[in-house]
Parts: C-alpha cells; structure tokens; sequence
DNA sequence: TGCTAATACCAAGACGGTCAATGTATGGAG
DNA sequence: CTCCATACATTGACCGTCTTGGTATTAGCA
C-alpha cells in the first residue's frame, strides 16, 4: 500500500475512531488495522503528530491515565471534532467518487 | 475538495486517462476534470512535475508537436505504464475499501 | 539479565503539492 | 493597434505530512 495514500485520510480515520469513544495512541493503531481489514498499519510518527494537530485545533481534547503501571494518554473527539468529521467524511465520498469517475468506476465496490 | 487527498491519485489518475490514448497536459487536465464530475482541478503546479517523473520512470514517453501555432508535449504510456496502472488501481481499490471499512460504509456508494 | 510488549514522543529527511512567476503564440475586444 | 484572455509548458520557493528510526518508561517473561 503506497504510503502517500493516506496523506489526508488519516485525520479523517482517526476523528472517526475517536467518535465513537475516547481511545489512545497505541489502541487506535489497532483499531484501525482491525476495521481498514489489516490493511493500515499507522505509523507512531504519523499517528501522534497527527493526534497533536488535532488537539490543537480543538478538533480533541485529552487526559492523562495510568493502567497497569504504564501510562495512557486518552483522545475524545470534541463537538467541532464532531462537526468536522462530519465535513470529511462527505469529502471523502466526493473525494473517491471523484476518482472512481476518472477511473469509470462509478458504481459499486466489494 | 482539501488538496492532500489527492497526494498519491494523482499519478494513478494520469495514467488512467493516458491509457486511453495521448494527450498533453492542458487536455488532461480538462479531461480529469470532466471525468470526475467538476471536482478536480489538477494544478499545473502538480501535472507537469508528475509528467516528468512517469516519464523518467519509463511508465510514459512524450513527443511534441505543434497545433494552430502552440507547441504540444503529448504524452503516451508504456507497456510498462500499464502494468503500473493495473497495479494502482487495484491499490486504490484495496485503499478505498480500507477507508470506507473504517468509516463503516463498505457496502454501496452512488 | 535482557528481551519483548505496551505506551508516548521527537528529530531528520524525503517527497509531492500549491502558488506564482516566466515565456510564447493566437485571437478577440476596444 | 493595443490589450487581455486563452492555450500551453516549465520551474522555483515554500510548506506540510509522511517515513525512519531513535529515546524513554514499566511490566513480564526467559
């Protein structure tokens, strides 16, 4: 999977993970390998740059916990987070039926 | 339409619309936008560094030519263009698929 | 003891996109 | 006739995001 793919979708990913419950870092690594079908694989330097950008945006809020002697750093999607989420994911589709028109491929997908 | 998703289509796009005969990059340019329903607008900024890097990739060669006094680079893919071409879409296919299974929409699109 | 998993972070570098300028030629508006 | 828009290609400066790979901590296991 060539990595430049994912340059404007990981935001979008992870917004949508933490949407639906505050996570951290190493979980929605797997989180997304799980429902991308094994197919992302988040790279820590992508990942958490990303999660920062976030949260300085106000998109996330955050907190600190502690489990089992190690240390979590928790995400929660905020309401704007919520409000943007929404705007990308509609993107997205735009996005992709942009491309499978070029490609003519407008209908359908496995 | 933010600019970043297209990081990574854009090649896959142009190779595509070369498969299906030369054309130079004023003309893709129109074509992609036709062909992706008005929503993309390829850069110059991006089309003609693009041209060159497939070119010197050997996945597409060029002549010019001249038309009611403008000079023309025409653009024609390879054999092995294609073989590139088969390989990205199917990668954009799996990406795609990984996206909307992590957006929770695989089945369907319009 | 030392390696692995869990967990977070950061710096250096590559790479590709945007903006905007440059250059040439044709054709139409005034 | 002049000016501007359109057709066409190229390039350079800038910027942002990704990758690689290294740091650091704690727990648990060989």
């Amino acid at each position: 999977m060539d990595p430049k793919l994912l340059t404007g979708t990981l935001e979008l990913m992870m917004l949508e993970v933490l949407s639906q419950g505050p996570s951290y870092g190493y979980e929605i690594v797997q989180t997304v390998l799980t429902r991308s079908g094994g197919h992302f694989e988040l790279k820590e330097g992508s990942l958490y740059p990303a999660l920062h950008r976030l949260e300085r945006q106000k998109l996330l809020g955050s907190y600190w916990t502690e489990h089992e002697g190690r240390r979590r750093k928790y995400y929660k999607i905020t309401a704007a987070g919520r409000k943007t989420l929404a705007a990308r994911r509609s993107e997205w589709q735009t996005f992709a039926s942009g491309v499978n028109g070029v490609l003519g491929m407008e209908y359908g997908l496995a």
